[in-house]
DNA sequence: TTTAGCACTCTCGCTGTTTGAGTGCTAAAG
DNA sequence: CTTTAGCACTCAAACAGCGAGAGTGCTAAA
């Protein structure tokens, strides 16, 4: 599996960088010049048939150049040698950039979004935690216009969620408060997921106790905790959707990347494997059938030891894999260590 | 201006309606079979080299039929008829799921964007009025973390926004609640313009005062009120561009719509003038100059008699305007009544 | 084992041709 | 004066044929 002779294995290496910047097949005389190596091209097809026949390498058509195979590109990936220049370049001005937003996840995370995408040209993601993972800070609530509440959700991890829900009558501030204190003694510190739980035991408790006081707290906080989806940052769309890779099916990728659900999704079946490097998903190796010829560099970031969170890239399979390892890994340290701050 | 005779008018109708549904070139054989006239292609020939005389239509090219120019557009909006009956079709779906969200103003707005788009296959918009003519109703803060404030502001319009501010120093509740007295004493009611004004006034006079306590209530307003462009949904991303008309130019476009701080700037700018009726702009006649092969149907909703944002469509220049001018106008009645309750 | 040489294949771009839709004009008919 | 039939004309799009060029695989010599 990875045993191929240094040679050919300099080979692979080279049709996989010239594709990946070129997009066109790359033939075996322009390897030769490119990437000087002191072989006659005859002896570059003999290789490139041996690569072809593994399965690394394929030919669209009979007379074309070479085209890495999504297994070519693993082995790539795979067996790259870091870039260590690359890296410090984009720190530099990946941490400049965030380093100005110093708000609040939500925030945090938009700018890593945009910054990734902005340096690649890919489609740069991020989106916190699944929120039931996230554990209740605390809730508070306020009387806003007579008959509505305004809900303000804190979690531990900094994310802020907040809702409106109409009353059918009026609460005195009084009442207003006591609800809120009894939410907060009987919810914080558990995370939303087990507060979800804990809701329907007390849904059925409380008919018992008929305590009007409880059934209104339980009332309020189910409606608090009925949060669409979840949040993704998204940015890049534009340079992503002109890429030429994906001339055709335009709209369908589009369809895709514009239903949020589905990416969140995407992202955390992906991101769940990786640890401290960033987990890279090509082509054919997706999960997701819709996101087949695309590839995907995906990394996890934490907070208190916990994973808090997801930051990636997604781009055609012929990405600049080494540029997007790094830049995810990058993206993905730094905002580690926002949190830890 | 508006005289063109009777027989004249309706074919120049048929032109447009037809190229609408096929965006197909229409020849004057064509014309004659689907719109029944009796009369001959050579007399429909005729009035449509008149037509084209007085700029309401053009031929791409010698040999092919007739295509509406923005000129015929316009004179097709200002001169047709309403379609009741799309009108109730639409309004019942739009409704029903309208009223299925009774959230705060911004789920209200999304669910607009979403519903419009996905019934007319156009892009979908909707945004808030700009957040500085928005008044504030009140805001609250608490501390979060020990050195965090969690600042969340209400306005009266149902806007709600969080923010979250690191603080040099830890504060105590007491201080937190004696600072948060004093900013909703000094600043509810007021425009967020209006405080950003004030606070600059306070910034000079702090220093005089050399009050601590203001100076920290000042500082976190500012703070909170440095918001991000503001906020707008847009929905239909991708039916949108896959429409035939804009192959090329998908970046461009992609581009310009990815870009919310413009989109916004460009909603403004047109939804300004409307009144109960939607207003339309036809490609060049969009004072921004990126979006001129592109239509807009706009139409602002309104909260206790003031304009409280904007909801529309773009499309192509040769989009269904009955259509989206219903839909446009529904939706920003919708609104302004679900707004009132 | 490498390489030169050669025949072969296939895409791409160019050219010319045909087809068909649609026009404008003219002259006759209403 | 208006409408219409007829006809010549134009042009885009579709198609076929062709040559060039890039790239291959194979064979035989170095």
């Amino acid at each position: 599996m990875g045993m191929l002779n240094e040679r050919t294995e300099r080979v692979l290496y080279a049709v996989v960088q010239s594709y990946i910047s070129t997009n066109e097949p790359v033939g075996s005389r322009f390897i030769t010049k490119a990437y000087s190596f002191n072989l006659s091209p005859a002896t570059i097809r003999n290789i490139m048939a041996d690569l072809e026949e593994s399965g690394f390498l394929l030919q669209p058509h009979t007379s074309a150049g070479r085209v890495p195979t999504d297994r070519g590109y693993r082995f790539y990936v795979d067996h790259m040698a870091r870039q260590k220049e690359a890296e410090d370049r984009f720190l530099k001005s990946f941490i400049l950039r965030l380093e100005a937003t110093r708000e609040d996840l939500d925030g945090l995370l938009e700018a890593a979004a945009r910054t990734l995408s902005e340096h690649s040209r890919y489609l740069g993601l991020a989106a916190p935690m699944k929120s039931g993972k996230t554990t209740l800070n605390r809730i508070e609530l306020f009387i806003y216009r007579g008959n509505y509440i305004a809900v303000m959700l804190l979690t531990d991890e900094g994310l802020i969620k907040h809702k409106l829900i109409r009353m059918g009558q009026e609460l005195t501030p009084r009442t207003l408060r006591r609800i809120s204190e009894y939410l907060n003694q009987e919810f914080s510190g558990y995370t939303i997921d087990e507060i979800r739980f804990k809701l329907i035991r007390e849904m059925s408790r409380e008919k018992a106790l008929c305590d009007i006081l409880i059934s209104k707290a339980v009332q309020i906080c189910r409606e608090a905790l009925s949060f669409p989806a979840g949040d993704i940052y998204i940015s890049g769309f534009s340079d992503f959707i002109g890429l030429p890779d994906f001339s055709d099916r335009i709209r369908e990728i589009a369809g895709a990347i514009e239903d949020k659900h589905f990416m969140l999704k995407l992202l955390e079946q992906v991101g769940s494997e990786s640890e401290d490097v960033p987990s890279v998903v090509i082509g054919s190796e997706n999960p997701v059938k819709e996101m087949r010829d695309l590839s995907m560099v995906v990394s996890a970031f934490k907070q208190g030891g916990k994973t808090a969170g997801t930051v990636g890239v997604i781009g055609p399979t012929r990405m600049d894999y080494t540029k997007a390892i790094v830049m995810v890994q990058t993206a993905a340290r730094f905002i580690t260590e926002a949190l830890a701050r």
